[in-house]
RNA sequence: GCCGGGGUAGGGUAGGUGGUUAUCCUACGGGACUGUGGAUCCCGCGACUCGGGUUCGAAUCUCGGCCCCGGCCCCA
């Protein structure tokens, strides 16, 4: 019987794991010159960790179990969360604002789709401590940056601020539980389905119509004066609104103004506060969304200090998909330059000695090591786009010397094992 | 959890109104060719997703499972 691969997983191949991984050595050199610094945390958790964060109803959602020894464990869910209790076990005390950054897979129990799986991977940040529209700015520039360099077109980053929102339902006495729904709701984009909420919770005609509109607000930065006059009656939406004018002003400062504004943007947890934003790549079918972050006090729901973070991350397999539908090309040259052929298979022992050799010297070489005939080795060199083939024969050996031949131009020249590595490097160009 | 479309060698496919040994391409292994690759020719390897049902007989019809694709719900 033949076992299968468990529902919603992947096997990655030489090509696609050399284009994954060329994408995450971009995204990590980005991070890097951020300032961020790599860390990594369990593969699973305590589960109550991933309950806490995110409330019982979560569970039908998590690879969760129970181990020998009775413990409740789970398949993290998401990386913020550990990375929140790892900060308060081990960081809390190191001066802010604490860059660090993360690449790991995640584990989701849930029906497989385009661009969703139940491991995928996640590449992303963590700035804890010194919330300020700075901080935020440079977070989503580098999100920006990443993606540039990467050389994606057509992505939308959209930025929405919380507090707004947050402060005109508290204004309307919209509060606590219910208040989340609501922000659950306008996450949803459901605009029918808030106004009958609206309606059922009595709220009064002024506010239900300034929420309608405000959700429905979206654009560049000129749109923050229309919003301005919306709200004008709210002192402490105002602030939020000022805060997100402040985010918008450092970002241009950061190089970055192609934003969408949009205000239509929510998070149904009520530890998020602030700046939120999501990156958007038309084309992915209905899993546009390649990336989300914001401003959150998480810190604190684990026991730990009240501190501010922001953070981000990209689903990794989704921003592959968006570079292939671009039909973005990615670097996947085959490693290995060189391969030691033996013409004769009495010289086998030879071929590895020049192999080892070649290896020592940095250079990537196969060699033969299965007795194949001369024909097949250069006929599979051939396949495998490598550049040169050191053949070993006899006739050579006896001066000292094998025959390299350059597998594109079909020349051979004699050179000697003394000198083999030396004059590879050479003709390889490094 | 729900709705729709699928599943034939490693990859890509033909066959579908039931009827010998299931088509072709490619890849792979060997040979023609004992110190020289990409071509050609020959040979070989290799599949009906799994299980039940109808039937003398199922890749084909039927039911269910599994998996894939697209969408809904959800999306920390």
């Amino acid at each position: 019987m033949e076992i299968q691969r468990p529902r919603g997983t992947r096997d990655f191949l030489f090509n696609e794991m050399k284009e994954r991984k060329c994408v995450e050595s971009t995204m990590r050199q980005i991070f890097e010159t951020y300032g961020y610094g790599e860390i990594k945390t369990p593969i699973f958790e305590e589960l109550s960790l991933f309950t806490t964060k995110s409330g019982e109803g979560i569970k039908d959602q998590i690879y969760h179990f129970q181990d020998k020894g009775g413990r409740d464990l789970a398949l993290r869910p998401e990386l913020t969360a550990p990375v929140a209790r790892m900060y308060i076990k081990e960081l809390q005390k190191t001066p802010k604002p604490v860059k660090m950054y993360y690449f790991g897979s995640c584990f989701r129990y849930e029906r497989p789709q385009a661009g969703r799986f139940r491991q995928f991977w996640q590449f992303g940040c963590e700035l804890i401590g010194g919330k300020s529209p700075g901080s935020e700015a440079e977070v989503i520039s580098m999100a920006a940056h990443c993606l540039e360099e990467l050389g994606l077109k057509d992505f939308e980053i959209h930025i929405g601020n919380l507090g707004i929102l947050r402060n005109i339902l508290n204004d309307a006495n919209i509060e606590g539980d219910m208040q989340d729904q609501v922000m659950g709701i306008i996450d949803k984009g459901d605009v029918n389905e808030l106004a009958n909420l609206l309606e059922d919770i009595e709220v009064d005609d002024n506010s239900k119509e300034l929420l309608l509109k405000l959700i429905g607000m979206k654009g560049n930065s000129s749109i923050i004066k229309d919003v301005e006059a919306l709200i004008n009656c709210s002192e402490h939406a105002c602030n939020a609104l000022f805060e997100l004018e402040e985010l918008l002003k450092s970002l241009e400062a950061f190089g970055f103004s192609d934003y969408v504004v949009n205000l239509g943007i929510a998070r149904g947890l009520d530890y998020y506060s602030g700046t939120v934003f999501e990156i958007y790549v038309h084309g992915l079918g209905a899993q546009k969304q390649i990336s989300g972050g914001g401003t959150y006090n998480l810190i604190e729901v684990f026991g730990g200090e009240n501190v501010e973070s922001t953070g981000f991350a990209f689903g990794f397999d989704r921003v592959m998909d968006a570079l292939k539908k671009q039909e973005k090309s990615i670097e996947t040259k085959p490693s290995v330059k060189v391969f030691v052929a033996p013409i004769k298979n009495d010289l086998k022992l030879k071929a590895f000695e020049i192999a080892q050799k070649l290896r020592k010297n940095g250079i990537s070489t196969d060699v033969d090591l299965v007795g194949k005939k001369l024909k097949k080795i250069l006929s599979y060199a051939d396949t495998l786009k490598i550049d040169y083939v050191v053949l070993v024969g006899a006739r050579d050996l006896e001066e000292g010397n094998v025959t390299v031949k350059n597998m594109i131009s079909g020349e051979q020249e004699i050179v000697s094992i003394e000198n083999i590595a030396e004059s590879l490097k050479h003709k390889l160009g490094t």
